[in-house]
DNA sequence: GCCAACGTTGGC
DNA sequence: GCCAACGTTGGC
């Protein structure tokens, strides 16, 4: 069992928008970078995710959800009328993977960037996304941090 | 295989 | 809206 964050813009897809899908799940698709997508194909059935609100307001930890259907190729990148659309990604050959998730836990307050802030020389230092630079929209996270993230949500 | 140009991300 | 950081593209 691993654990991992996904980030996503809440004015395109908040975790308000995953709660209100059917069975509070919904395919993660979209990505496109060859590094995401490979931690992507690495995810399995029961891996947890932090979601991850970026470029907005309050950008931060919002939630839990827990990966319900392993990597399978992005539908988005097949279709031409799609923002995410990929004439180079062929059915027979394809370059973009997604998996579907569900809602685990929204939080009550989201764990924010700057909350996390506090904690990057400590519990968090080694927090790929708290790193310089850095813009993978799916990184993996430790048990550790995830727990110690996870133990923020619930003390606020 | 190098690297400049370009596009995107994402915090501020 | 700015801009630093970084991934991707394409000419050579």
């Amino acid at each position: 069992m691993n654990y991992w964050l996904m980030k996503s813009e809440p004015s395109t897809f908040s975790i308000d928008h995953l709660a209100a899908a059917k069975k509070s799940t919904s395919g993660w698709d979209g990505v496109r970078n060859f590094q995401a997508r490979n931690f992507l194909r690495e995810m399995k059935n029961g891996d947890l995710a932090f979601f991850y609100h970026s470029s907005c307001d309050v950008p931060g930890v919002a939630g839990i959800v827990k990966v319900v259907r392993e990597g399978y190729p992005d539908p988005t990148a097949f279709d031409a009328k799609d923002d995410h659309y990929d004439p180079d990604s062929k059915r027979d050959n394809p370059r973009w993977y997604c998996v579907d998730v569900k809602l685990e836990k929204k939080f009550d307050e989201v764990v924010t960037l700057e909350e996390l802030r506090k904690h990057e020389k400590g519990k968090l230092k080694n927090m790929i996304v708290l790193k310089r630079g850095n813009r993978l929209s799916v990184t993996p996270v430790t048990k550790s941090e995830f727990e110690f993230i996870a133990s923020l949500a619930t003390s606020i």
